[in-house]
DNA sequence: TGTACATCAGTGAACGCGCGTTCACTGATGTAC
DNA sequence: TGTACATCAGTGAACGCGCGTTCACTGATGTAC
């Protein structure tokens, strides 16, 4: 007796994904069609409808599953919200950098699904405010010590992001050439410079 | 008598551009059809062939317009070449994003064809790369009057650069709100206290 | 345990929509004499 | 200046390619009795 239907078609589901994956970093989301995901799983073209709605929903599974994962390792053991230190400001750009390298493919399919639909273009912008949220109050401690801002908080923290989220992406498609542990060092000197106007 | 010939035709294909820009703007390079262009431009859709191959090549000439047109005005009255002064990192950056943002429509398009062409893609790597390369001994004035720099001189530049492009293109895309000359500000101050350690 | 039927994951050829592209046609301008 | 023909910008219906999506079919697993 072979495997379960369930257990078949988890396979299946997974491998689709394991190829869109695959073929999205080869030569990006949008220029991959669902048979080109298919080829690469070594299933049919109608099996791909099994499991996804289209290749946005696939999408969304993928994401989905990032989400999962990045919950996961959420722990943030050594977590320091002071920004007035510049390792707290090291430990957030390292974590932000881990985690946009490991998961370049979805992140970077998410980016050119959003310029096609309005409704992913929603989801990161919101996704980005969310993120600045979560860390607006780390500057506090800076303000509190009597640095200047670079702007206003919302537009220190924009830059900031930008920044890195900008880096991350010139790295992933090779227009800027440089270690992870480089990268990480450059723009932790970088922004808390920019943020503090102290020297490091 | 009516228009010449090449009147007329020259007539349509500023007409096409101009539509072009609008429907770009409105929806996105990707997002629009030959015939939403040709639409716009109140022309029948065999007419854009007369003047453009295809959707790349009328992007093409755009981009061309576009660099005649900062050609024209890269007199560049005032320039100082010397980063030490934060006024010569101001001036630069003030420059850069004028440009931007008067050009956006046609940077927007150009960054999401490269997504879908392999050779818009190079041109973008490759311009960015210049632009680098033209400012690269701007630096190193900060270097002889003994300024440490957040990373190597590519990395320095490459972190200025996606960061005034980053923050532009938030603006545009109404991610982040802010005015022309608050932006020039707060990033003149942080890529100043970035590049120097020095305070500003 | 065995038999008969239901259900389902997977298949791949075929269908059909959307859109880029063509082309025969129109009405004008340009040219030759 | 006038006439006859050539050339060309523009038109829009029609064509056809690419690709997403469907669907009748297969061979297996699950279920009922």
């Amino acid at each position: 007796m072979g495997p379960s239907r369930r257990e078949r078609a988890e396979e299946t589901e997974q491998a689709l994904k394991a190829a869109a994956r695959q073929v999205f970093a080869e030569r990006g989301y949008l220029n991959t069609k669902i048979t080109d995901i298919t080829a690469a799983a070594g299933r049919a073209a109608g099996s791909f409808y099994n499991h996804f709605a289209s290749k946005e929903e696939l999408l969304r599974a993928l994401l989905a599953d990032l989400e999962t994962a990045g919950d996961e390792q959420a722990g943030q053991p050594g977590h320091n919200p002071d920004f007035a230190d510049p390792d707290a400001v090291r430990f957030h750009i390292a974590g932000f950098w881990r985690f946009a390298r490991e998961n370049a493919v979805v992140m970077r399919a998410m980016g050119q699904a959003a310029l096609v639909n309005e409704e992913f273009a929603r989801e990161i912008a919101q996704f980005g405010a969310e993120q600045r949220l979560d860390i607006a109050d780390h500057l506090d401690g800076l303000v509190a010590e009597g640095a200047t801002l670079p702007g206003t908080v919302d537009t220190s923290l924009a830059m900031m992001f930008c920044l890195v989220q900008a880096i991350s992406a010139a790295v992933e498609e090779g227009a800027v050439r440089i270690s992870d542990d480089e990268a990480v060092e450059s723009l932790t000197r970088f922004v808390y410079r920019g943020l503090t106007g102290r020297d490091y």
